[in-house]
DNA sequence: GCAGTTACTAAGCGCTTGCTTAGGATGTGT
DNA sequence: ACACATCCTAAGCAAGCGCTTAGTAACTGC
């Protein structure tokens, strides 16, 4: 071996190509809804590169799957650790999710619509980090209602619902529409804080 | 024919059998993961019995999805309807929509989750059905800002924020956990009216 | 008791699926 | 110049797909 660097191979951005070419499809046909062929000729390549690169179909969403939860979960710890007030910590956690969730909405699609076709294994795995990204959400709510900035009668439910409100983006948001990712973070952000009665 | 009244037929209930059978495989692996053999076998019946009562595989998910939106666009505009007083409108339209998306989540996830699979005509049928609920929606948030009983920096936000609330309900619902349909559309409705600055 | 209707199935057709095998083209070190 | 590694493809296999065809069993009305 020539490199053991980390300088991009040919084989390394051929493989990058096959994962982009699996996300747009699985995002708009769904991951049964696409076939390795669609994948492959959509990244300029014959059928059988695919399994050049990747062990099955299903590595290609888990791969997907795991990037894209690793992620959010990074960017939910750092919004929620980046200010000791509760309120101004929500604010970003919600700004930045929503960011995520409206740009890369072809990503979150698959992320949080595609599970059901992960193998037992992989689904195991994904779901743990689901269960950290709503543990962090919890926990600020929770912080919050303790410090007495927050008014909830529950503060599992208002998180339940601030993800809903991230998540479901993904699904509703269109590129090329006259609402930019930044306003409906803004007006979202503000309507989290309503949400868990900030003061 | 002997019967043209209401009552039912062996082949009106071999039919419902069908639709059933379907939206369960529908709801658990997507249109595109399901077989006519899962759907057949699900309701007793071979394969070829799903095309003595139905078009196609599509033709279920049309009728599936039709009806579903259809009940979800009834049930808006009569609890919008229900009160002169937008807050208790929109109160009574939160809750009974949350109501549904748990207690049908079966359905709800199919009609607000598997769009994708409809033909262009049946998907932009269903289309119109969407809009005029997200339409019944808007206009009950922005009827109580006009009356000044709400406030809201941006009223089709809110109502974008209100529907997803509820539509996401259907994916994260669980039926035998510890929260019950009628607990969740309670603490929703609450959250509703902090969403659009209800006083 | 038999003609007609209703409700269904056995068998299978043509095609597509995920994936494999065997090999070829192009570049690289010496 | 030549051995070798890297990256990709042509061809195709077994299985599964949506859907059709041709027919049978069971009931109904007379």
């Amino acid at each position: 071996m020539v490199t053991d660097s980390a300088e991009q191979s040919r084989a390394d951005a051929t493989r990058a190509r096959l994962l982009d070419a699996a996300v747009t499809a699985f995002a708009e046909r769904g991951f049964h809804g696409t076939t390795t062929r669609d994948i492959a000729a959509a990244a300029g390549l014959s059928p059988a590169a695919l399994y050049v690169h990747h062990k099955s179909k299903e590595e290609l969403l888990y791969l997907i799957s795991r990037s894209g939860h690793e992620h959010v979960l990074r960017l939910v710890r750092e919004a929620a650790a980046s200010s000791a007030d509760p309120a101004t910590a929500l604010r970003r956690v919600v700004h930045d999710f929503v960011v995520t969730h409206a740009r890369d909405h072809t990503t979150t699609r698959v992320v949080n619509y595609e599970l059901a076709a992960l193998s037992p294994v992989h689904l195991a795995e994904i779901r743990e980090i689901r269960h950290h990204i709503e543990q962090a959400i919890r926990q600020l709510v929770e912080a919050g209602v303790t410090a007495g900035v927050f008014e909830t009668p529950d503060p599992r439910m208002a998180a339940a619902a601030l993800l809903s409100l991230g998540v479901d983006v993904g699904r509703w948001y269109r590129d090329g529409g006259d609402l930019v990712p930044e306003y409906i973070a803004a007006r979202y952000a503000e309507m989290a804080l309503r949400i868990v009665g900030a003061r």
